[in-house]
DNA sequence: AATCTCACG
DNA sequence: ACGTACGTGAGATTA
């Protein structure tokens, strides 16, 4: 039999800092209680114990440490976030039928001690789960330790057996006391011996063994005459150290491993609690059920519903249809079904059923004047194209508005909406009329009606015509693009096969990382927590140390182009040539648009071959493609939105900007910027978009950190109103806890109240750059309805079909292309009106490389 | 399903 | 001392 006990305390705190703020749908914060589970349920997993605790310290546990001074007399409170979930934390220990053992006056680590020699008396095995090291010399043939880390969200775990220890460390678990009594641990307010470390302490417990044998004959040992005098002036505080760090094994407790066995004994009140705190991925996956009482609590109303089976509920439908003034309307994609709600009732219909009067409902609910509201209009909008029918009078659209009122969540269903917005379940066309006036209200409380009437609504519309028009491809072309690949490919296989003396799977990175930096012991640099990194930055490093480098590179380069691209687009040209792409508007957390299945915003530019693909993207028999681009929009947005005046002024000169900030940034004349001081200087002008640090700019341009430091500095000398808008923003962020755009458009930052200190820092470099990217979407999405619009009214055959974030792609006749050309720069450009002008260039060409 | 890598703005 | 750039999506491998 094997007890699992958990150090509670310490786990807690792992999963406080390892996993990013999450709060409850009343706003109390659960990371912590998430993150802890989530260690439990894969312990569980793992380790498959039959019996189960955790332990918890009386006192708080250990923030930040301060100079010994006593011991563990000077621990700070934990912070609040982590202690407000601890009630809650426990709560759910409770709720699952898990028991907990605290003890006042000991260590959460005596108790750890206590319980796995009871174990080893009882005939038990026992795993001690916990994410700090101290407990590591409990480990014995029967007592395993599990140390958990966590990073960046993910958990790994190292199961400790004496032998595994033995491996790390070089000598037997019980000298970890020796160790530490040697070296100290700050976190525990373990002072160790003064002057000595980690890499010292570890060579004599390897060599000596203990305390003990190292100070009977000091005189006698063989380390350098430093060592020894620190030892000898050490002492005493060796000797206390040992004391403290000496897990107690003998606390007194009352402990059976069979009072803590374990079968999933969840209790009723475990589904009750999940669901105030929004943990539906544990409701789903331990399959928790509702008791009676929550389930009634949470059911809205129900509105009667009308199914059409017969002539009177049909006439019913129409009468009703003709008469309300706004329906919530969904249907099928193929519109076989449609459901409608008028506020009253709700009524659902199908094609069979109602055989040839179906098109009188159809005639009736999407007729132009009648007000209809949605989910996910523009795929409402698409069907109905498709359809033949009319696409107007849609005046909302819930997953839009639930989008542009937290655009942080991964995706906007119904039921989810309705549970945040009603707090009901609800779903269907009953909770879209429901939630319009209050989702209404909430868009125009926070400023954003504008926004959502002006450009994101309407954009529904232009978008469901792109999806419909794709984008011609030249499928012969792609076609032999990928067919000449294939020998590339395989030469560099077998070259890299040659050089690695073997065949492997050169797109594992696994193996990859195995035949370089084991086999052919190549200096390794970073490694991920799997194993070693590849990636490019890594491999870059390696150019010339060795000849696999270079062709690895290429081969990925090669497959990438071949598997992404060629096969990739491919599989997706509809019947007639042509790619279709979807656009989805609610997915970025800063306003942008994204293109899923095919990607068609990622499509290669940079190196040269891959640049080929664009030649394959053409425009259709008779018809020319013209694609327009703001010319560094985001730039010009920082200039704006921070009012610096000589950013401004670099722009109205017209000058080159990246040519003008390095002249700034490295004191030269304008005609003395080298080549490299451009690109540096333009390296640092995206950085600071980015709200880069000194150390990735070094990395990225390939110089010391205290250069670009310098580099940074110089940059916001002259250009301080930048300097003084990061300070400004970064302060309203914390103040208000989010930030926007120009049109309002607004993100949440949570991440601004993080403890974590790398959570943190990531909240401000957002807070830094989405007002400048989420502006630049709201421009070029209002630039989008009014092209629209423009070629609408005009009644040109032109068409948009593509966005690609700054950048336009519209195919036409070719004697509609110069008046298109101009229609696109001039509503590029005059979209808005600000302090920087936003320039924008259109080009005419058959295929995408030549118009872009 | 998660991870790694790499394509784009 | 931390750990090191914003925003995406897709294919291949691995667990």
């Amino acid at each position: 039999m094997k007890l699992m006990i958990l150090d509670g305390n310490s786990i807690v705190n792992r999963a406080f800092y390892g996993v990013r703020s999450l709060n409850a749908p009343d706003g109390t914060p659960t990371n912590a209680v998430f993150g802890f589970l989530n260690i439990l349920q894969r312990m569980l997993d793992e380790q498959k114990p039959d019996a189960v605790c955790v332990s918890f310290d009386r006192k708080e546990p250990t923030f930040r440490h301060k100079a010994y001074d006593g011991y563990k007399a000077q621990r700070k409170g934990m912070p609040e976030e982590l202690a407000q979930q601890m009630p809650v934390l426990k709560e759910t220990l409770d709720a699952m039928g898990i028991r907990r053992y605290e003890l006042a006056g000991y260590e959460a680590d005596d108790i750890l001690g206590t319980v796995s020699v009871k174990c080893t008396e009882q005939g038990w095995d026992c795993v001690v789960v916990t994410g700090d090291k101290d407990s590591l010399q409990l480990i014995t043939d029967t007592t395993t330790v599990c140390n958990v880390k966590t990073r960046m969200g993910s958990t790994e775990t190292i199961n400790y057996t004496p032998e595994v220890f033995r491996e790390e460390y070089g000598f037997d678990p019980p000298q970890m006391v020796d160790l530490k009594a040697l070296m100290g641990d700050s976190s525990d307010n373990i002072p160790g011996v003064p002057g000595i470390g980690e890499k010292t302490a570890l060579e004599l417990v390897r060599r000596y063994g203990t305390v003990e044998r190292i100070y009977e004959d000091l005189a006698s040992l063989d380390v350098k005459d430093g060592v020894r005098k620190k030892l000898a002036a050490g002492e005493e505080s060796a000797r206390m150290s040992y004391w403290l760090a000496t897990i107690l094994k003998e606390v007194p407790m009352e402990f059976d491993p069979a009072a803590n066995l374990w079968d999933k004994n969840y209790t009723e009140a475990l589904y009750g609690l999940f669901k105030r705190l929004g943990f539906q991925k544990f409701i789903d996956r331990w399959g928790l059920t509702e008791s009676s009482e929550t389930a009634a609590a949470e059911r809205a109303e129900e509105l009667p519903r009308v199914t059409v089976y017969s002539e009177d509920t049909l006439d019913a439908l129409l009468d009703a249809a003709e008469k309300a003034p706004l329906l919530a309307v969904d249907f099928s994609p193929a519109l076989d079904q449609i459901e409608i709600c008028d506020g009253k009732r709700v009524y659902e219909a199908g094609r069979i059923a109602c055989a040839d009067r179906y098109y009188d409902l159809l005639n009736i609910v999407f007729s132009p004047d009648k007000r209809k509201i949605g989910h996910q209009v523009k795929e409402l909008m698409n069907t109905l194209a498709s359809e033949g029918l009319s696409r107007e009078g849609f005046t909302f659209d819930t997953a839009l508005a639930a989008y542009l009122l937290d655009a942080n969540e991964s995706d906007y269903p119904l039921s989810r909406i309705s549970a945040r917005y009603l707090g009901t379940e609800s779903a269907g066309t009953q909770a879209v009329f429901a939630l319009y006036p209050v989702l209404s209200e909430k868009l125009k409380e926070l400023g954003m009606a504008e926004l959502y009437q002006t450009i994101e609504l309407p954009l529904c519309e232009v978008l469901s015509d792109m999806e419909q028009a794709g984008f011609f491809v030249d499928r012969k072309a792609l076609y032999e693009f990928g067919e000449n690949l294939n020998g590339d490919i395989e030469r560099l296989q077998e070259s890299i096969w040659q050089h690695a003396g073997h065949s492997f799977n050169i797109n594992s990175p696994k193996q990859l990382g195995e035949v370089l930096f084991e086999e052919l012991m190549l200096p390794s640099g970073k490694k991920t927590k799997t194993g070693w990194s590849t990636n490019i930055d890594v491999m870059e490093k390696l150019r010339g140390k060795h000849p696999i480098i270079d062709e690895v590179l290429e081969y990925r380069t090669l497959t990438k182009l071949k598997s992404t691209y060629a096969d990739g687009l491919l599989k997706v040209i509809g019947e007639d040539g042509r790619i279709r792409s979807s656009f989805q508007m609610t997915v970025t957390a800063t306003g942008r648009l994204s293109s899923t299945e095919p990607n068609l915003q990622n499509i290669p530019v940079r190196k040269k071959l891959g640049a080929e693909i664009r030649k394959m993207f053409v425009a259709g028999p008779d018809m020319v493609l013209v694609d327009a681009d703001y010319s560094q929009i985001e730039l010009r947005l920082l200039a704006h939105i921070s009012g610096d005046e000589a950013m401004r002024e670099a722009f109205l000169s017209g000058e080159d900007f990246h040519r003008v900030t390095a002249a700034k940034v490295f004191g030269v004349p304008l005609e003395e910027v080298t080549t490299l001081q451009r690109s540096r200087a333009k390296a640092v002008n995206f950085g600071i978009v980015y709200g880069i640090s000194a150390f990735s700019l070094a990395q990225d341009i390939g110089v010391y950190p205290n250069e670009a430091k310098a580099y940074m500095d110089a940059y916001l000398d002259r250009y301080h109103g930048v300097r003084e808008y990061m300070e400004k923003i970064k302060e309203q962020a914390k103040r208000d806890g989010y930030v926007e755009t120009i049109f309002h458009r607004r993100r949440w930052l949570p991440e601004l109240k993080s403890a974590n200190f790398n959570v943190r820092s990531f909240g401000e470099r957002v807070a830094l750059n989405m007002p400048v990217q989420g502006t630049a979407a709201d421009v070029i999405k209002l630039a989008m309805v009014n092209v629209h619009r423009r070629l609408k009214e005009e009644k040109l055959r032109a068409r948009l079909i593509l966005q690609v974030h700054d950048e336009l792609i519209v195919e036409c006749p070719e004697a509609e292309a110069e008046h298109v050309r101009r229609l696109l720069e001039e509503e590029m450009e005059n979209a808005v009106h600000f302090s920087v002008p936003l320039i924008a260039e259109a080009h005419i060409g058959h295929s995408w490389a030549e118009a872009h």
